[in-house]
DNA sequence: GAGAGCATGTAAGAGGTTACATGATTCC
DNA sequence: GGAATCATGTAACCTCTTACATGCTCTC
């Protein structure tokens, strides 16, 4: 499971609470390819320390709520290391618009449209939102860690873009195909 | 949920068993955007027909175990076009491998160079079981449905480039940083 | 006085996967 | 005799999401 690795990997950077991985580390670094809920983060970090990957000691203050905090063991940085090391099968991509295209005879050709057009100004403001985070270009990483935030950025562009472009395939090739078959229906 | 609506589509086409469904439909032209498990179909027809979008009838049979054979409803024909008709968020796509990609300053580069050449190896094996599905090109399709089915496809083939790409220019990248890192170090 | 920030949790549900059970017939 | 096909299901589990609960402090 990634979501385990990937909260290993931070406690591995520094020990941690639910509270700054969530807010400090999720929803910033790695939300636009994994995020997380909290309430979720909090079950796993049961686990971890259930599994030995983690420990967790109560740190008391005084004026705000006491905070849990995570260690990773030796034990986990290991399983860390294996995990990062092992080759993971692709995960299967579900797209509800791809079922909505395969069945779209049984509604209007101009609905589709619609529906692929707000797709795109979807995917497009997911591009855009992307490309506004503030990470060097690959050329200009200057060290290891800034360059593997940076590609998987890349990523993300790069399949936006393609999706983006299908779209207006796809609108064209749907258009083209109503001109023909309304040339046919007049002779 | 999506998979109520892709068998209201199938349902819209003929009446069919769970069976039916499963291998000769799921199986065979929705499998590579909406693989669909044998267990999760028979449960999802039980909620179709509670809420009133599919009803079933028991039909017997001497020779092979009885079949259920579900027929969708006029409310069922509604809710389909509704879904069809609908703007949907685009899901999330988590990817473990850029997690993996995320925290691999943790493991050796070349371990990581290996399980980015290895999912290399898959996404192009993906890649060449969709061009071996054979559905006519864009330009030759003679009818909508047919269309559409290509189209999903389409996009199969776009963005699994875009990955295979990326993942070049990732290998690329961590080699040059290796090399640029060498020779740092001996000045 | 209202809302944001800090901090941890419970409960319930949706969607998907894996393993297992049954039992007749047909084909090699 | 063994495997595949036909056909439907149960039970348990994993991952993720949504809604809700608590309670103190600081800022506007």
């Amino acid at each position: 499971m990634s979501l385990s690795h990937a909260i290993l990997g931070f406690l591995r950077q520094q020990p941690q609470t639910g509270y700054t991985l969530k807010n400090e580390h999720f929803d910033k670094s790695v939300a636009y390819f994994w995020p997380a809920d909290q309430t979720q983060i909090y079950k796993t970090l049961d686990k971890l320390v259930e599994q030995g990957f983690a420990t967790s000691e109560i740190e008391f203050q005084s004026d705000r709520p006491n905070r849990k905090v995570y260690t990773i063991t030796k034990q986990g940085k290991v399983e860390l290391e294996r995990w990062l090391s092992e080759a993971i099968e692709p995960p299967m991509y579900r797209d509800p618009l791809l079922v909505q295209l395969f069945f779209s005879d049984f509604i209007d050709r101009e609905t589709m449209i619609a529906v692929l057009m707000s797709a795109k100004a979807k995917h497009e403001e997911c591009l855009a939102a992307l490309k506004a985070i503030d990470i060097p270009a690959v050329s200009k990483c200057s060290d290891y860690e800034q360059l593997a935030g940076r590609l998987t950025l890349e990523l993300g562009f790069k399949s936006k873009q393609a999706y983006i472009d299908w779209l207006d395939e796809a609108i064209e090739a749907i258009k083209a195909m109503e001109k023909k078959s309304k040339r046919a229906a007049k002779r």
